[in-house]
DNA sequence: TATTGTTATACTCTATAACTATA
DNA sequence: TATAGTTATAGAGTATAACAATA
């Protein structure tokens, strides 16, 4: 967590949140996708994706082209601004990396990926006993105790 | 991030937010702390922390005790519900703690610990070149390209 | 004058229902 | 009817200014 507040205060740099900059990244690596696919790509929703995509085209870095063969559709596309933000967030982003990759040996690396990569597909064990959610009758609410 | 979900999931099953265990806790284990006193250690402010304490409070889990020196204190206790939902809180972290711990070696877990302790104390070199912010007048925002 | 808890407020994120225009 | 983008709205989380009571 610390880590990743340092990452998003090297975007702060460009006014860039880290949701804006995956939109950058994802709409330069597939220029004219579409809002839906963007945003299940990055799990926000639709609704929820307007005003992000809005404030990239208002600040000029992303445009909103029709779709010639369907008319709902819309291809998202970054303009020259927008290739030129993204370079600099990406330059940040890496300095950012490589700063973070430094701070350990190359052997600690391979260990920490491994690690978090076991962590990552940890899957709980279902431990839900018979008793209630909350609602617990036998939780009768009384006086404190110190 | 992914293990964090899992733990907050965890915790909802009691209907409990991160803040509220953590609140519990540390009730717990510092009778009669002060609502300044648990919201620095918390890094949360006082405003937000009335909140979560009047919720607490209302749930019957948590008591405020005026202070018999200085009446603008009041200390927090937890009440014996509030004993009782900790325990099975920390019964359901404890579980989950335990089946993360499972899921790496000895050797895995000592170093991810060392890795995560260095990262965890990166700071990160000031790499501000003298670029503005954002409000770069050399960006003229014009036409999108394929 | 300073401090504690509190209210009010605002701004961001997130989540859901419903609308429009297309298909 | 189904889908894409959109609007409206509500709920959390977070941040700041200001207030009453007390020191």
């Amino acid at each position: 967590m610390q880590v990743h507040k340092i990452f998003l205060r090297r975007l702060s740099v460009l006014e860039l949140s880290a949701t804006e900059f995956s939109v950058l990244v994802l709409v330069g690596a597939n220029p004219g996708v579409y809002l839906r696919q963007l945003g299940s790509a990055l799990d926000v929703s639709p609704p929820n994706l307007v005003a992000v995509v809005d404030r990239l085209v208002q600040r000029g870095v992303l445009a909103r082209l029709p779709s010639a063969e369907d008319r709902r559709l819309q291809e998202l596309h970054l303009t020259d601004a927008g290739r030129h933000l993204l370079a600099r967030a990406e330059a940040q982003v890496e300095m950012f990396e490589t700063g973070l990759e430094q701070s350990l040996s190359a052997a600690e690396r391979r260990c920490l990926d491994s690690a978090l990569k076991k962590l990552a597909a940890f899957d709980p064990p279902r431990a839900d006993p018979p008793g209630e959610p909350s609602g617990d009758p036998r939780d009768d609410p009384n006086q404190a105790g110190a």
